[in-house]
DNA sequence: GGCTAAGCGAGACGGTACGTCGAGTCTTGGG
DNA sequence: CCCAAGACTCGACGTACCGTCTCGCTTAGCC
C-alpha cells in the first residue's frame, strides 16, 4: 500500500516560493531576463531545489501559468446567451490587459516562453480560450441557427487567438473596434 | 558631393559573412542558442565587427529575415485571379514548411526572435503574408463581390497568419484539410 | 551498572562499510577527490550515519590508516641485530611502495590529509618509524657502539621520514641506493 | 621574427592583482579554503581571467611561491664561512616562521599545496634551500676537511627539510636546541 | 607620398548566469 | 536511538557569452 518513499517529502513552501518568485520576476523584468539563480535568490532557496524539480526556465513558466499566477482569471469567456457578444467581451478583456503597460510585455514574454515549450504554448492557449469551453458554445450555436451550419469551428479560436498573438508581437495598437470586426470576420454576419 | 568619409569603408564580405554565419546557426541551433560569440567565429570574424553594425542578435535575424536567407521566397501568394484557390496555395505551402523537421523549429524560433523585437515580427508577418499586397487583393474581391461586401479586410491577414502561428507554437500536427477550412473561415463561403 | 543507553547500538557493519568505502575510494581517486556523499553512496549507507560517528573526511582517514587499511604491515621494521641493515630493509620497502603506481598518489593523497588532520600526520609517521619502537634500537645501538655515543637519537628517524616524504612530495624517482646513503648521513660510518 | 601575437595583451595589472588576492587569502584561510571564485573577487577581476592563465589554484600557490609572495627571503642561507653556523641560522630562521602563528598553519598550507601540485612542492624545497646553492657550499666543506669526506652530500638537504617539514605537519613545538641537533645529525661532529 | 581615420581579425578584460557537485543539516519512516 | 533515504540551503566549481576595450594591421580619401 505504502510508496515505499523514504527521505523527508518535498517542501510545498519551497516550491510556491519559487512559483511566486519566478511569476514576480517575470512579471518584472521579462522572460529573457529571468534567472533561474535570481529565482532562487528570490525565492530564499538553493538553486538545487529547482533544478531538482524543473528542467529550466520555460517549464517554471508552464507551471506559474497553470496555477493561475499569471494571467488574470476574466479571461475566462462569459456565457450570457448571446455568443457573438460573448466572445466580443472575452476579446475586449484581452485587449484591455495587453493595453495595459505590464500586460503587454507579460504577454509577449509569455509568446517568447511558448516558443521554447510546448507546454507554455498550450497552457498559454488555454488560458485565453480553452477550445474545450469555446468549442460546444460554437457547436450549440450552429445548431441554433445562431451561425452558419458550415462554420468550420474548430478553427475559430484558433483564428482568434492568433490574430491577437500577431498583434502582441508586432506592437500593434489598441483598437476598440477590433473585437467586434474579428467576431465579425470569424463568426460572419449575425444572422436576420 | 563626396561623404567626405576617410578610412576604410564597410566590408561586404564581412558582412555578408557575418549574415550567412547567422542565418545557418539560427537553423542549425535555434535562437537562443544563437550567440554573438558563435556567429562572429563563424564567419571568421572580429566581435567588434558585428557590434559596430548590430546590436544585437535580434537585429540581426531581422537583417536575415530581409535579405530572405531564412524563409523561402515561395510565401508570396500567387495571384491566379481565384482568391481563395491562390489563399489556400499559399496556406498550403507555409503548411508544407512547417511540416519539415527543420522548418518547424526555424519557424518557433523566428517567433522567439520576434518576440523581443517588433522588426523581426513586422518582417515575418510580411514574409508570410504581406498586408500590402494582400489587401488590394481582398478590396478588390470585395468589389468583385467574391468576398461579402462587409467583409473585415484588414482582419483576414492577422487572423489567417495569427492561426499559423499558433499552430507552430502548440506543435500542432500538420493537417491537410486544414488550409481549406481556414479560408472558409475567413472568407466566408463562396458566393453563388 | 548498565551503560544507560536506549535503542539501538551503533552498527558494527556499517562502521566497516564507511571504512572499507573510504580506503577504497581513496586509493582509487586521492585524497581531495574524496567525498563524504561518495563514501556514503559506494557504503550503501546514509550521509547521516558518517557524520554522526567521524566529524569529516579527514578523520575518516586517520582512523583508515589506524585500521591499517591503508598502507601494508611490512614497513615495520625487521629486527635482525644489524642496525644499519635493518633500517635499509626498512627504507627498501618503503621506496617500493612509493615506486607502485598506485603508492605514489596514495602516500602523497595521505601527506594532504595529514596536512589537515594532526592525527592524520601523527599515525602517518607511526605507520612508517613509529618512534617508540624506533628510539629503543638507536638507544641500544647507541650503548653497543654501533653509532656514536653523542648521536641525537630523537632526530634520526625524523630526518629519515622526512627526508622520504620531501621526495614523494617533489616527485623524486625512485634511487636504489638512497636507501643506504640516508642511512650513512644519519647514522654515520659504521665504526671500525 | 615577430610573434605575429594579434588582439590586446595580457594586463600585468589584473595578473599582479590576482597573485596578490591570492597570497592574502591564502595566509589568511589557508589552502583548502582558497577559492578560485574568492580569489578573483576580490583581486576585482573576472574568473575567467584567472581561468584563462592559471589551469587552478595551485598553480597560483606555485606563482606566488616564485615571486616570493609568500615565504620571506630571509631563508636563504648566509655564508660565514662556518657551514655548520650558517646552516643552524637557516635553521633557527625556520623555526621563527614555523613558531608564529601565522606561519604555522601556511607552512602546511604549503605542503598540502605541494601535495597536489610538483611545481609547489619544488619551489617550496627551494624556498628553503635551494640544492643548487647548498650543494656547492657542502661539497667545499667536504674539500676542506669541514665535513667527512663520505659524506652523502646529496641526501643533506633533503633530511634536513624533511624533517622541518614532518615537524611541521605534526605539529610538534618548536624546540630550541632542534637546528644544533640537526645539524650535528647531519653533517656529523665537528672534527677536531 | 605621407597623414590620418576608420575598418578589420584577434583576443583580453570585468561580469552574469549557467548547470553540477558536494558540504553539512534536517526530516521521514522503519527496525 | 540507529539507520537508509533523500530534500534542504549554501558555496564553489569550471564554462559560455555578454558587451567593451585594446592591439597591430590594412585600406582609402585628403593634403
Amino acid at each position: 500500500m505504502s510508496e515505499g518513499r523514504r527521505g523527508a517529502a518535498r517542501s510545498e513552501t519551497a516550491r510556491l516560493a519559487i512559483l511566486e518568485a519566478t511569476a514576480a520576476l517575470f512579471a518584472e523584468r521579462g522572460y529573457d531576463h529571468l534567472s533561474i539563480e535570481g529565482i532562487a535568490t528570490r525565492a530564499g532557496v538553493g538553486k538545487q531545489t529547482v533544478y531538482r524539480w524543473w528542467p529550466g526556465k520555460s517549464a517554471l513558466i508552464a507551471e506559474c501559468l497553470l496555477e493561475g499566477m499569471l494571467l488574470p482569471e476574466r479571461f475566462a469567456m462569459p456565457d450570457t446567451g448571446d455568443l457573438r457578444a460573448d466572445v466580443v467581451a472575452w476579446l475586449t478583456e484581452v485587449e484591455a490587459v495587453l493595453e495595459s503597460p505590464t500586460g503587454e510585455g507579460l504577454f509577449r514574454s509569455l509568446i517568447a516562453a511558448a516558443s521554447e515549450n510546448v507546454d507554455v504554448a498550450r497552457r498559454l492557449r488555454e488560458s485565453l480560450a480553452d477550445p474545450r469551453l469555446f468549442l460546444p458554445r460554437l457547436l450549440a450555436a450552429r445548431d441554433s441557427g445562431e451561425v452558419r451550419a458550415d462554420l468550420p469551428v474548430e478553427e475559430v479560436s484558433e483564428a482568434l487567438v492568433g490574430a491577437v498573438m500577431l498583434r502582441a508581437l508586432a506592437h500593434s495598437p489598441a483598437d476598440p473596434g477590433l473585437p467586434r470586426r474579428l467576431v465579425d470576420l470569424t463568426l460572419g454576419p449575425r444572422p436576420s
